[in-house]
DNA sequence: CCCAAAACCGAACACTGTTAGGTTGTAAGG
DNA sequence: CCTTACAACCTAACAGTGTTCGGTTTTGGG
């Protein structure tokens, strides 16, 4: 009871041991008296240091996105900058796949996330895309990457799969699935980078021809 | 008090229920006291009909599920198959954007999602994808159709972004994205489909070849 | 006609995010 | 050195959550 010696918080322990219990016990293990617990203080104290748990898990979102790489897009190759952006985002969002749905949710309130966004579109524009072009692609590949953190194809199929196995004659090897689940998630992902960057390269000749035309 | 003349509660009624609820207050806003409320009852009597509220978001989930489109797989041609699974469950996504943090985890304990899997498996197998390939390219194509539903990417941005318009000087049209958002939606999630199915189109030719050779 | 089962209810439990107001320690100003 | 203001924690409380227990009333079958 009453002021300590020495304080015991501050904004960047909070965030830390905020996303610790996420990891571990999910985004609706997370509440604020066992974030207190685990910081050795009770719940209204955090209130001192935070406005509240949305907000706190926007900080803790936007910690994340910092580690996300955009500096591709200053090579002038706007293809490896968008290989480059989206592979360490989906490397970003796999570290913490518990907070993934809280991170899909639009930019705004998060500035490490405007940044990214405005190096994407910067980027895309500057490699001659016309703007509406950009948005889209940024879209798309956003969706790309949400999508494979989200899901984790392969680990959605359970153990007593088994019962439904005589239904869905196709899926007889998707018990199996579980033990690869990391390398055909990642793969799936490449996959799907792989083919719409193709696709995308493709579209590039026809909309934006050679820019020195 | 007691128990009433003729039944007031069916499982039907109690999902759809829910889904309004869940489509006009957000999955947040779905509280079991006020789902109860709505179908004139209190909360415990939910229970008699369904075992949690968790269960009851996966019977939902399962329900919105049948809506999505497989037959595209019976005609043989994989890539409309694709197409039409694709967009069908986009569209049943969309229909109520709050369920799909919900509906974007795994495939088990929902029956329908296993019958969509299975008719996207046997399908791509079918016209002669290995089996891993068909593993791959479904998982794709859902983190596709997961990552647009969940992220409406242009609606992320929010009326107060001008704030940040000098940091970021790309971002300059992006307020102006919100009035066109379902359109940008729609166009980055049909440019995200066409360049991946573009892409693949090109290493099937690769991977499996000529079938009659 | 009776009795079990069905269908609802009130009260309660342990939990949640958050606020109000209290207590103690520290640092600055005179 | 003393006082005053503030910072940093606290307890208590509120309204809300999912869920369970043990009623109470009505129905349908034997």
């Amino acid at each position: 009871m009453g002021r300590p010696r020495t304080p015991v918080l501050n904004r960047s322990r909070i965030h830390q041991a905020a996303l610790r219990i996420v990891d571990t016990d999910g985004l609706d293990g997370l509440s604020m008296r066992k974030l207190a617990a685990e910081l050795g203080v009770r719940a209204p104290s955090l209130y001192g240091h935070v406005a509240s748990k949305d907000e706190l898990l926007h900080a803790v979102a936007n910690d994340l996105m910092e580690a996300v790489d955009i500096s591709g897009f200053g090579t002038g190759d706007w293809l490896s900058g968008l290989r480059t952006w989206a592979r360490s985002y989906r490397a970003a969002l796999g570290t913490h796949p518990n907070l993934v749905p809280f991170m899909a949710y639009g930019p705004a309130r998060r500035s490490a996330s405007l940044r990214v966004a405005d190096a994407v579109h910067g980027g895309l524009v500057g490699a001659g895309w016309p703007p509406r072009y950009a948005t889209m692609i940024g879209a798309s590949t956003k969706y790309l990457v949400i999508g494979a953190a989200m899901g984790s194809f392969s680990r959605g199929f359970e153990d007593d799969l088994q019962i439904y196995l005589d239904r869905y004659p196709n899926l007889v090897d998707a018990p199996s699935l579980r033990e690869h689940a990391d390398e055909i998630d990642a793969d799936s992902f490449e996959l799907a980078l792989d083919s719409f960057l193709a696709g995308l390269a493709t579209r590039y000749r026809t909309v934006v021809g050679d820019r020195s035309a």
